[in-house]
Formats: structure tokens, sequence, C-alpha cells
DNA sequence: ATAAAATAGTTGACAAATGTAACTATTATT
DNA sequence: AATAATAGTTACATTTGTCAACTATTTTAT
């Protein structure tokens, strides 16, 4: 590594924190001519579960869901998906890609695996399956120690607000 | 909750930004009781380079020099840091934790210990290796990739190689 | 059958993160 | 001395994260 002297002090959530940004950033230049410049994981999990409604995308992206209205607006102001209630269950909204959104995330879920492809491409296979199982392993274990509601949304009736900073000023 | 049915189909980039999300999350459920609810990456990597420039805080976390402005005086405000100007080179800016800031940085760095210890807990000392070796591979791979020089971009030849932004310290 | 609870999604307010351009001050290079 | 480079700052715009409160709908419990 030809920074970062100190990397391999870090912890593992913010060395897969900065890997993220690397990542996103090499995306994002990639991309440059799409017509959308963000939200591209969110395009590529639609690839692969379109029609599928917006906590499915929330729970798999470790997402808000309130957050997640402002991006599915976004993406149907550009023409990428449509929203559509179900008519089994009306609460739920299917996002479906548009013939448009098919297109792009088309370039979308390339340039992630040519990435994907290009950065693994030094790592032996026997490394690659280990990296990937040890990574998924980490989640799943993030995800059964105590954390806050962000993503579970459990309802927590008199919750401990947090103290202010500012009081202290 | 969530499932993640199909996690394994996620780009390493992705899945790198949701185990950095569940990691601060605990990390953040962890901490709670401390006098700041963030940053607590960069106390972290303080506690190993105190006295160190704002530059190298951003080169080192991959945050960007106009955002650490704001958390710099965010820290100060809160009595975690102080910043002093190098006589040697009054360009420079030293960031040097407090006594308040190297008290709760202490806790800080605990909690990332621990919850490092937890979730690596029940992998073996050889995965954990070669996942390590991995994630730091992935990283300096992404570095040095040319942004806008991805193989699968046949039509956007000619573009000249942009050199990855120097984190050399 | 009805009330209560849970689920999916939305809104509005606000804080924080992100990105960019222009800027000062200082030091290094030519 | 002029120019470039570096470290940091300011101002601004946009996006994202967070929270409480809300509607609508469906499920569960009584």
């Amino acid at each position: 590594m030809p920074t970062n002297t100190n990397y391999a002090k870090l912890s593992v959530g913010t060395k897969a924190l900065i890997l993220s940004k690397l990542y996103y950033s090499v995306l994002s230049k990639s991309l440059e001519n799409l017509d959308i410049e963000r939200y591209y994981s969110i395009l590529f999990f639609l690839n692969e579960h379109n029609g599928c409604n917006q906590q499915c995308i929330c729970n798999n992206l470790a997402i808000d869901k309130t957050a997640m209205v402002k991006v599915i607006d976004h993406l149907i102001k550009v023409g990428f998906v449509d929203r559509n209630v179900n008519p089994d269950d009306r609460r739920e909204h299917f996002i479906v890609l548009t013939k448009k959104g098919q297109k792009q995330t088309a370039e979308i879920v390339k340039s992630f695996h040519a990435i994907d492809a290009e950065i693994f491409s030094s790592v032996s296979k026997e490394d690659q399956a280990t990296f990937n199982k040890v990574l998924c392993q980490l989640s799943s274990k993030l995800k059964e120690l105590p954390a806050t509601d962000l993503f579970f949304n459990y309802k927590k009736t008199g919750r401990k607000k947090k103290s202010a900073v500012s009081d202290k000023v």
C-alpha cells in the first residue's frame, strides 16, 4: 500500500468505509456519461429484484426508509423507475425499472462488474472466496450486536434522548 | 428483519458500505454515553497520530479537506482537540488531543477494538489474515485505478490518465 | 366484529455529509 | 521576483441522515 502507513491499525469498519468511498469514486467516474450520477447501488439491486417494494431495497442496502422515498422520487423524475401500488396489499409500492432505466442500469451493472473484476484480478480464487465469506460473516455478526434502531425500525417507546453537545459549550 | 437474500450478488464496494454502516451503528450504540456522537474514526486516528496536521487525517481517512475544517471546528468546540500553527511551517495546523479528548478517545479506541474482537471471534486467524490482506489490496488497487480508463468503456478513449490522489504520508 | 397493533410509505424540519469554487497565507521552485 | 504548490478557510449548493408525526392498509387479538 503506497499510502496510509497505519492503515493496518484502523478498525475493519473504517477500512470498509474507506474502501467503499474509493470504490464509488471510481464508479462515478466510469459512469459520468450516464443520465444519472448516483443511486447506482439501488439500480444495481433493482436489476436483480425488479418490482420489489421500497422496504426490500432498504433492508438489503441498509438505507433508511425516509431517505428511500426521496431516492425513488428522484428516480421517477429522471424516468428510470415507476412506483406501482400492489393490488394485493395496497400498503406496498412496487418499484419497477422503465425501459430507459433498464437500458442505463445495464451499463451500471457492467461497470460494477468491471471494477470488481479489475480489483480482484490479482487476488487468488481461494483468497477471493475467503474474503467474501468473511465479509459476509462480519455483516451477519454485526446484525446480531446491539445497535441503534436505524435499520431495524423497532418501535421504542420512551427511547432515550441523546444528550445535546451544545449544552456543554 | 432484513434478510439480504442476494447479498452475495452485490459489488464489493456496496458490501463494504453496508458493513461500515452496520459497524458504525453498533459503535454509536456502544458509545452513546460519551460527550460526542460522531467523528469516532478521526479520534481513533488521532490517538495514534496525535499532533498531525489536518491534511494527514484527510489522506488517511479519505475525507475532503473542506469537510475536515468543520469536523475540527466541532472537535474544538466540544473541547476534544486544539489546533496549533506549526512554527516551522506556518501553513500547517497541528491537531492535538486535549486531556478531555484523550480520556474520551481512550473509550472510543476500546469500543473499536472490542467490536473488532467480537465480530472476528468466530473467524480463524488464517482467514482474518487473508481478509485483511485482500481488503488492503483492494483499496490499494482502487487508488491506482485510472478512473476513466476502464476497459469496458471503449467509446471514451484518448482521455488523459488522472493520477490517483496522492495520499503519501 | 371490532379494537389495537403492525406494516409500508410519506412529509416536514433540521442536522450533517459531500462537493465545488474561490479565497488567504505561507512556503517552495524557477 | 515571479510563479507554483501546499495547507487551510469560506461560502454555497446539493444530498443524505435522522426524527417525529402522519396516512393508509393489513394483521392480530380480544
